[in-house]
DNA sequence: CTTCTGGCTTGGTAAAACCAAGCTAGCATC
DNA sequence: GATGCTAGCTTGGTTTTACCAAGCCAGAAG
């Protein structure tokens, strides 16, 4: 599927799929969360190759999700990183719910081997739906509904 | 990418990412959310081609995502429909969260066409990381750790 | 036994992924 | 100031996948 095919709707879940829709790029939204920020160590933690990585990183930053940085360590030439801007650092809940659901559904007998924490407290943590109070909610409650005002639709 | 070059990771998003890391998985996904059954009603409301719905389903029921369900109106021959399984419908907090970032940054001045309501109450809900307790944490109280018991990575 | 229709399946072309190799800018060294 | 080194791309060529159109098939109606 082309990005260009996704452009224009009036989806949500489709214009973000323009943007994170490819594999490569949650793999390299993973390990930007992890800490990765230069081109050499994306290629190096993700196996992916380099044209398709220039390629990726210039959708993100051109979506706003990166943003491309100079920096200068003493001593060495001017070098570049990628860096999540607040954009960027608001996928993280959909990486952990895409984790969560993977940990539940697709280990196959394994046991996780990264979980979410609250920094704070160390309580695990899940994704889950809230209401306006912040608390969780059940699944089964959750419905989506048009904006325009039409009557709920049940899913 | 292909889906074998994701496969045998340990890494849950990747693992994820075997089923749901296709564009067209993901709005088929949409649809079912929406209460879509039917091969045909797929393809008419994401304009998908056959073989590639076929594909795609065939994979979703593999990974026990979605189920095929033969189904009998009076009078009429059996057809079969393509029901989301439990399974499946945990995806829903995975396709939340990817409209909830698609409605805050990337409508470009439009307004969200669905929003996320609770079925009980009415409320405007969200898709957050919460806490044992249920109640949501701040993005910047949360940080992915390796399960094994090493040292936390700051994310 | 012919027709219709939903649900795929197949064939051919266009696009994208993939891999390897090559290029380039900036600094370091000679 | 010429040469070398290296991170970060860029390009060429091949394989894989997407895409589109057309065709096939099974079951039910007529």
């Amino acid at each position: 599927m082309t990005r260009r095919a996704l452009q224009d709707s009036d989806c949500s879940i489709q214009r973000s799929l323009e943007v994170i829709g490819d594999p490569w790029t949650v793999l390299i939204l993973r390990e930007a969360f992890l800490g990765t920020t230069r081109f050499s160590d994306f290629v190096a933690a993700i196996g992916i190759s380099t044209d398709l990585l220039a390629d990726r990183l210039a959708v993100l930053v051109e979506a706003g999700v990166m943003e491309k940085r100079p920096y200068s360590e003493p001593g060495k030439r001017t070098r570049y990183g990628y860096l999540l801007t607040p954009t960027g650092m608001e996928l993280r809940v959909v990486l952990g719910a895409l984790q969560q659901w993977g940990d539940a559904h697709r280990l196959l007998g394994g046991s996780p081997s990264m979980e979410r924490r609250s920094r704070t407290t160390g309580q695990r943590l899940e994704v889950a739906f809230v209401d306006e109070s912040g608390q969780a909610v059940a699944l089964g409650d959750v419905e989506f509904v048009p904006s325009a005002g039409q009557r709920g639709v049940q899913v």
